[in-house]
RNA sequence: CGCGGGGUGGAGCAGUCUGGUAGCUCGUCGGGCUCAUAACCCGAAGGUCGGAGGUUCAAAUCCUCCCUCCGCAA
């Protein structure tokens, strides 16, 4: 049997998501029906909004269904009455009890955003960067009842650049995904999956990312900093606090240089960025974002807010 | 009808409450100083103040509607 003969249904919410859909698609894969989080009111006026994955589900002509959960029998008769041969889940957000991973004739696989047993559960790829890896990648595994505690089928790694931020990270990810992915539909379509159940021992969690944690303290280390500027970015982008107004950082750099100061001290401003001292070393901001504002290079934001950052001033 | 902050020469801002022919920090262009410069000095160009109505002798500024950008919240 070809992979492209298989009956597949697809999981998925957001855009990291959506991509894997358009390469089964392009690629020519069956979908018989494509499952996402129902509309939530999202984005300024509360506008009841579609998910990435809905939204490319009905370009394509391709039926949708949004159950809040599968507590209902009526949802799972409904998956049921698809007769899938496999369920491909990517970041759903929804858990699939016992009953629903024994429809598909091959099970539920998942593309997970790490190399799995490191980085189970909701964030690994913004966890992996801002722990400071080398290296993350993709996992491709047979979904059981546990959180991202299935068999391994196939991995992929990708490296993290020293500049990566969690959307770029992101953005080489899904190549690696969708190409794992396909290959193992090919696998599983053979009868030549193998699958390789994780080491527990080495499991280690990505909790899920909060507002809280991106503010910045600058008594940490600037390189701690510096990982959490990247690591926030889409969502929900560090900041620190000045003068009551609440800034955005987009992009920093570390400087060696030594420092005395205290900590959230600006030592310098001038074009080429903002130099601050942090617990560790010295952390040059260069794109910020003042409350209401775009994002604007240090120059710009210096020619209009030159006091807000006179060195000396504490920031925190 | 979820809450809130913005749109002023190329950039970032002030001025709006207390209407009266537009200012600051940069950038650009020209000239000067200098071994030299991203530094400094002198000078210049560049704006129908997001749009449309209205009030007024007079509107960036007051009133109404619209467009658009951003943050929170989800």
């Amino acid at each position: 049997m070809s992979a492209r003969d298989l009956r597949i249904v697809f999981g998925g919410t957001p855009a990291f998501a959506a991509g894997h859909l358009e390469a089964l698609i392009r690629e020519g894969f069956k979908i018989c029906g494509v499952y996402t989080q129902p509309d939530r009111p999202s984005g300024r006026g509360r506008r009841l909004t579609a998910s990435p994955v809905k939204a490319l589900a009905l370009e394509h002509g391709l039926p949708v269904y949004q159950p809040e959960n599968f507590r209902d029998q009526q949802d799972i008769d409904t998956l049921a009455d698809l007769r899938p041969d496999i369920f491909v889940v990517v970041a759903y957000g929804i858990i699939l009890p016992q009953a629903v991973l024994d429809i598909p004739v091959h099970g539920c696989i998942n593309v997970h955003g790490s190399l799995l047993p490191r980085l189970r559960g909701a964030a690994p790829v913004q966890r992996a960067l801002l722990n400071g890896d080398p290296e993350t990648g993709v996992t491709i595994m047979q979904m059981n009842r546990g959180l991202d505690t299935g068999d391994i089928l196939l991995t992929r790694t990708v490296p993290i650049g020293s500049d990566d931020t969690s959307e770029d990270l992101f953005q080489h990810l899904l190549p690696a995904g969708c190409a794992a992915l396909l290959e193992t539909l090919d696998l599983i379509a053979a009868g030549a999956a193998v699958p390789v159940p994780q080491d527990s021992a080495l499991a280690t969690y990505a909790e899920k990312i909060t507002r809280e944690e991106s503010l910045l303290n600058f008594a940490e280390p600037a390189e701690l900093l510096h990982r959490k500027i990247r690591g926030y970015i889409p969502w929900p982008v560090a900041s620190f606090t000045v003068d009551g107004s609440q800034v955005k950082i987009r992009r920093a750099r570390v400087l060696r240089d030594p420092v005395t100061a205290e900590p959230g001290t600006v030592l310098k401003a001038g074009k080429e960025g903002i130099s601050v001292a942090t617990g560790s070393g010295i952390l040059l901001l260069e794109i910020l974002q003042l409350p209401g504002k775009q994002p604007a290079d240090a120059a710009s934001v210096l020619n209009g807010h030159r006091d807000m950052f006179a060195p000396g001033k504490r920031l925190s």
